[in-house]
RNA sequence: GGUGCGGUAGCUCAGUUGGUAGAGCAAAGGACUGAAAAUCCUUGUGUCGCCGGUUCGAUUCCGGCCCACACCA
């Protein structure tokens, strides 16, 4: 659908895919193929590495920046993608918040790791009561992000959550594709079937023995990957594994709808309704709202 | 054929010294501003293998049967 919309308009796709950006990560994240990458110029595949930071600010800024360059020469840029947080980022912004040493990070996720949860929530009720009391405090990640913004800045996150919308010098036009729940089902236990073929056990095992120091890190936290890990580690039979991989892929695919659906200026749209797409496309354009 | 162990939620299993039961995973729904394919929240689920006995009351005790696994023959 991206794709054929590119070649239609002539330009090129901003992929929005926290995981198909990495080189590293091939198969198990369904990253376009050769052939597909050689259609239409895509930006944010395989040009990075899981040993890079990114993450949704970093993310924010490399896409505006991309776009910029696009827009030299198009006026229509397409992008695609299934992670929520880098579109939001993208198209509403980010609040600025000072960049955070990452000896203080590395830190508090050690103590964290020794400590546990009661050890972070005892940290933010001491050195951030307004998000102990308006934040998530069962949630690990938010706490510790809190904390590490507290302990830099003096300040609660709070504080720099705006929550203003950031306005973009270009129009934005967002459609969603969505399937009946058990086709999308189908699809994504199938989808896995082929991975395996294809080689996904092979592309694990790479990284399992060859980067091992990277097995904790985020990115490698992905679908399709942990299972396989556990898998190689002796933990569970293969079979299980595959099984996990489809059951975790349909429980992120409804993840995903769950956090697009919430938005009204999203237009749905099957997978198999091309013309449908750019017909309402042009219409948008036209009506130059 | 004998002995042992077991049969409890969709799956793996815990438990009830007799008052009709619970965790994890799965499922369904939701949240989410620097880890986001991550992380977190909410919710339900059962003829407790079958038949009979004892009992006010049995998933729990007793007897029989069926099924699974292991070992012995």
């Amino acid at each position: 659908m991206a794709i054929r919309l590119a070649q239609k308009f002539k330009t090129d796709i901003v992929s929005a895919d926290s995981r198909q950006c990495y080189r590293e990560l091939d198969i198990g994240v369904a990253r376009p193929s050769e052939i597909e990458l050689q259609q239409v110029k895509h930006h944010f595949i395989a040009s990075h590495s899981i040993r890079d930071e990114m993450n949704a600010a970093a993310f924010e800024s490399f896409a505006l920046a991309t776009v910029n360059t696009i827009f030299n020469h198009h006026d229509t840029v397409v992008m695609v993608g299934g992670t929520g947080l880098y579109i939001k980022a993208f198209t509403e912004g980010l609040d600025e918040l000072p960049p955070i040493d990452t000896t203080l990070r590395n830190s508090i996720v050690e103590s964290f790791k020794m400590n546990g949860i009661e050890w972070l929530q005892e940290q933010i009720r001491e050195k951030d009561p307004l998000y102990y009391q308006t934040g998530e405090v069962q949630n690990p990640q938010r706490l510790m992000r809190a904390l590490e913004v507290v302990m830099a800045t003096g300040q609660s996150i709070r504080n720099f959550q705006s929550g203003k919308k950031a306005i973009r010098p270009f129009r934005i036009l967002k459609m969603g594709l969505d399937l009946p729940r058990d086709l999308l089902y189908q699809r994504i236990n199938k989808r896995v079937d082929i991975m395996m073929e294809l080689g996904l056990l092979a592309e694990v095992t790479y990284i399992y023995e060859n980067m091992p120091e990277l097995m904790e890190s985020s990115p490698l936290q992905t679908v399709g990957y942990t299972e396989l890990f556990d898998y190689l580690k002796g933990k569970i039979p293969l079979h299980e594994a595959i099984e996990q991989i489809k059951a975790h892929s349909r429980q992120y695919a409804k993840r995903q709808l769950t956090w697009f659906k919430k938005d009204p200026s999203i237009q749905w749209f099957s997978p198999s309704q091309y013309e449908e797409v750019h017909r309402w496309v042009i219409s948008q354009i036209n009506s130059g709202k």
